[in-house]
DNA sequence: GTTGAGCGTT
């Protein structure tokens, strides 16, 4: 244990330089880090296991190192850093044949090779992108009343000056973690395995497995993360393995009206060449031009493709500067060609809005009608929309006690011991 | 082919 807190401790001395290693984003990275390093693997020996495993990016830029915990590489790293992926091989000179590394039975870890990880180099093994695992067989009708809602960053400094729009970089405020649907669960996974695989990349608050009276899993659960920081972390994983199995985890359909929805992003016009990763990349590098702290969440391709997508970002403000500067200064190109960026119109019809937010009167069916987002914009960058306004200062309602309780703080000494 | 899956109270 001591050996861990040295660890921490050097990482601390390193980022000794100036404010710039005090940036939210490095304070994220600091609390992954950490989060890793806390994480135990107790029955692997601690012997000579190196550092770092070289990992070849299948995209073809340089290769990366991966770090290892106690001798273990944690699935959650890998697919930060290659998302999809879902495990690594590496090729035995005898046969020429690959090898997989073998998955803890958790699917949580890649274990060390027999001879172990040294001379080797790997590559990552990616499930094939038609192969989403469904989380509930299609049995399952219920008809809801949606709301998509979206959330934003929680990083306090602001500091340079960025984006296309040469304004200043945008931090937001106000948002408090939510409860975040976990779909695709295992139907044997245990709520022990399930908060064990949250706690890895950050403090969970709450989590849940939901079951049937009978105690049988209803294939879908929710994690609640401590900070939007942390909740921000598992929503740019873009796809989860969770006791071996690929789980989705995204924002859910609120029927409690949390918060105003305004960060997803409509992209149309794209060739049917683009993926979801390509997508999470593009957008993923310039919002954060103009939010420091924002990430891609989501992204929703149709299949059959239907010449768009949609692309959520963690952050409203950073989703509306994207869309407003693709009409004041030209859109984003992808694959070459200049695709149609506007924000999302709400998914259902009969949606109903809070007093303070949501779309203005005269908006809503607006997909009958002259869409403000369709017109040739004027000249100077004013949102296609008049969308909720973050500068108003918009609190969500105190959501007072039966919700409350649910919840402990990381520290608490009254949380249950799970 | 420019608007989307699956979603919780006990």
């Amino acid at each position: 244990m001591s050996d861990q807190q040295d660890k921490k401790n050097s990482t601390k001395a390193d980022s000794s330089a100036e404010d710039d290693a005090k940036s939210p984003l490095n304070e994220v990275k600091e609390i992954r880090k950490e989060a890793e390093l806390t994480q135990t693997g107790s029955d692997i020996k601690k012997e000579d296991h190196p550092e770092f495993i070289t990992v070849q990016d299948p995209t073809g830029e340089e290769p990366i190192e991966l770090p290892t915990v106690d001798g273990a590489v944690l699935m959650s790293t890998l697919q930060a850093s290659f998302p999809g992926a879902t495990g690594l091989k590496y090729k035995n000179p005898k046969t020429g044949a690959n090898r997989a590394v073998q998955v803890d039975p958790s699917g949580l870890k890649l274990l060390v090779p027999s001879d172990g990880w040294d001379n080797k180099t790997f590559h990552v093994i990616v499930a094939p992108q038609g192969e989403r695992v469904r989380a509930l067989s299609s049995a399952d009708a219920t008809s809801a009343k949606r709301r998509k809602v979206g959330s934003s960053d929680d990083s306090d400094s602001d500091d340079g000056r960025d984006g296309r729009s040469g304004r200043k970089r945008a931090v937001e405020r106000d948002s408090q973690p939510v409860d975040l649907i976990v779909l695709g669960v295992d139907f044997k996974t245990s709520d022990d395995c399930f908060q064990k695989y949250f706690e890895q990349i950050g403090n969970v608050v709450f989590c849940e497995i939901k079951r049937k009276s009978d105690g049988s899993s209803k294939g879908f659960g929710f994690v609640r993360m401590a900070s939007v920081g942390e909740q921000n972390k598992v929503l740019a994983i873009p796809q989860h393995m969770i006791d071996g199995r690929r789980c989705d985890v995204k924002v859910p359909d609120g029927r409690d009206k949390q918060r105003p929805s305004i960060s997803r992003i409509f992209v149309g016009r794209l060739t049917d060449k683009v993926d979801e990763h390509q997508l999470r990349k593009v957008f993923g590098e310039e919002a954060q031009n103009y939010v420091e702290t924002a990430v891609v969440t989501d992204v929703f391709i149709p299949k059959p493709f239907r010449g768009f997508a949609f692309v959520t970002l963690s952050s409203a403000e950073a989703a509306e500067r994207i869309v407003s500067d693709s009409f004041s200064k030209g859109s984003l190109t992808i694959n070459g060609i200049s695709v149609g960026l506007s924000i999302a119109q709400p998914r259902e019809e009969n949606q109903t809005f809070g007093p303070d937010y949501g779309l203005p009167a005269g908006y809503r069916n607006r997909r009958e009608r002259d869409r403000p987002d369709r017109r040739p914009l004027q000249n100077d960058a004013v949102l296609p929309m008049p969308f909720a306004r973050h500068d108003f200062g918009y609190r969500p309602p105190q959501q007072s006690s039966p919700l409350e309780r649910r919840y402990w703080s990381p520290g608490d000494s009254s949380r249950p011991a799970w």
